[in-house]
DNA sequence: GGCGTTGTTGGGGA
DNA sequence: TTCCCCAACAACGC
């Protein structure tokens, strides 16, 4: 979600207002309605607005909304005239533009281009009425970091959930949408639980922690342009580097930054999860 | 070279 | 209904 929503403000920086003047598909599975009939419909939309629910993006095109999942490996590179900003998960050496793994492009009239560049296919784009937009978006939870993430909200799902595993219940994306494996590791580090623990075991300060940790982590790594992009690169030269921050993830048997035990991983929830044995409990 | 792993999530089967 | 697993696909590390 932290890339995502990094996306989200560059692009809106540089395509607010911007009319799409043609989009080419090359080779793009995932895509609603049909390709011609896409074409077709995109065609002179401006971009009234970008938003974000969970890590979907929203693009406000007057009367349509184009909704954009990047999934596991999916790419929004903007090309202008003098600059690249790209957001998304990187492909080494593959920044060229189109490259292999281009799906979609973007041509505005104002001479900006955006990439939609996805190795392996997993990510969609649908261009839907406002009526289908509300419900796809339906299903997702509460943002973490809007006001109705609140502590009464939180001590009630939390009461709900009480059956689940930690790890299972943050993933799900609802009643809480927007946290990726990546951040529920780190959320759980920072509350010193582990993310195999049943919510219901968790003490009124673990809670707490908890709901602290994940709203923490969140802006961080928004405040560090993401995670997982090592290409980023803004008008500023920015790169997301909230890697250089994580405690848990991708550190399997590493020292903890905090007391040197190794990181121990293990599988829920079909995912790999990341823990400290001697922080977390 | 082969095998297991990878940031997501929805849909199918148990 | 609810839970679990896996497909969708390609690259990379061990």
């Amino acid at each position: 979600m932290p890339e995502v929503e990094t996306i989200r403000r560059d692009l809106l920086s540089v395509i607010f207002k911007k009319q799409i003047v043609r989009v080419d598909f090359l080779g793009m599975t995932r895509v609603f309605p049909e390709a011609a009939l896409f074409r077709r419909r995109v065609q002179k939309l401006s971009v009234k607005d970008i938003r974000r629910v969970g890590k979907l993006l929203i693009f406000d095109l007057e009367k349509y909304q184009m909704m954009v999942h990047l999934k596991m490996t999916g790419q929004l590179v903007l090309k202008t005239r003098t600059d690249v900003i790209s957001g998304g998960h990187p492909v080494k050496g593959l920044m060229e533009l189109p490259n292999k793994f281009t799906r979609a492009i973007f041509y505005f009239k104002s001479g900006e281009e955006l990439y939609f560049n996805d190795m392996r296919k997993f990510g969609y784009i649908k261009l839907v009425s406002p009526e289908e937009a509300r419900k796809i978006i339906a299903p997702y939870g509460v943002d973490p970091l809007t006001n109705d993430f609140s502590q009464d909200f939180w001590r009630a799902v939390t009461k709900k959930y009480g059956r689940s595993i930690v790890k299972h219940f943050l993933l799900r994306q609802t009643p809480i949408s927007g946290l990726g494996n990546i951040y529920v590791d780190e959320a759980c580090f920072r509350a010193k639980i582990r993310p195999t623990r049943l919510l219901g075991s968790l003490t009124p300060k673990e809670q707490g922690d908890l709901y602290k940790g994940i709203r923490r982590v969140l802006e961080l790594s928004i405040a560090n342009r993401g995670t997982s992009f090592n290409t980023y690169r803004g008008a500023d030269g920015a790169k997301g580097v909230f890697y250089k921050f994580l405690h848990v993830y991708g550190r399997n048997k590493e020292k903890c930054r905090k007391c040197k035990t190794p990181i121990v991983k293990v599988r829920v929830a079909g995912r790999g999860t990341h823990y400290c044995p001697t922080c977390q409990v």
